[in-house]
DNA sequence: GATGAAAAAATTTGCGG
DNA sequence: CCGCAAATTTTTTCATC
């Protein structure tokens, strides 16, 4: 019998190559980049590319593509992060269904240390910051305290680099 | 004289119609999803569709486009926040010039709180996280101090709905 | 602005090395 | 695994409403 797959194994990963590896951070950069040019630029043919990008999309290792928006254009002028604390631990599924449900919430992290909950917000200006904070977040009664980090600016975005 | 370049107003935005939010969502949720599926999905023509997203290319609402990957498919198992101290306020673009140079901080912001500069990280393991941490950051000497946040989950992750 | 049709370009498939 | 080339689909342009 074959058992290849070792899903108890420290390396469990995808193994690529170097033409997997240009064809994902060129699509870091542009998703809707032609086939045909990326073939071009890394001496392969079209179809070679549509197979290794379908190829990687099969094993996970691509997760999609997004249009990438800028906030501050569609008029949310502020980013914060917020470290929430629980009064109990139990509480964690119920508090994070009613973070869900504020369109304001773009990301959420289960995080050891300082905080149980770790968000980040973005909405339109300092004052809707303040009701979002007092009305929405310190309202949901099994959050025992939250701590805000107002970004002024975000000098690095990036992905890793496969 | 016509002075309509108002960037000093307050609601110094693009206005956007519900079209234009209907493309964004899709393109969201995928950006290589074909004009005329959204035309059809959206009741106009692939022509408008196309005419939209140049639109919003132009004015700067969408930034790009980019492919998603999986850490985790690729071997980066680890997730985290640090927050940094630095002992001098004016110590700011020095030490941005040397985060940029570690492939392993995706993200950093300039925040107003507790840390001076806070960053995402994302390595293959403990083990490289602790090494980051010991030889490449703590070693930048105008970093006063650092505090970590393990992520451990991240349950929400999402744009801003336009 | 939006549209339909035409032209150009890209994706996708299947055969063969 | 790769490439060629045909078949299909998509993007892009443009005259017209």
């Amino acid at each position: 019998m074959n058992h290849q797959n070792a899903v108890e194994n420290e390396h469990d990963f995808q193994r690529i190559d170097n033409l997997d590896k240009q064809v994902l951070v060129a699509l870091q950069h542009n998703a809707r980049v032609p086939y045909a040019e990326l073939a071009k630029r890394f001496g392969v043919s079209a179809a070679t590319i549509h197979v290794r990008v379908e190829k990687m999309k099969q094993t996970g290792i691509i997760n999609g593509t997004q249009v990438l928006l800028d906030p501050k254009a569609l008029g949310y002028q502020v980013c914060c992060f917020i470290g929430i604390n629980l009064k109990a631990a139990g509480d964690y599924p119920a508090v994070l269904a009613k973070l869900e449900a504020l369109a304001e919430v773009t990301e959420a992290y289960y995080t050891t240390g300082h905080y149980s909950i770790f968000i980040k917000i973005r909405c339109r200006n300092i004052d809707a910051l303040h009701r979002l904070l007092v009305d929405q977040i310190q309202a949901i009664t099994q959050i025992q305290s939250t701590e805000t980090l107002l970004s002024l600016s975000q000098p690095i975005s990036r992905q890793i680099t496969p």
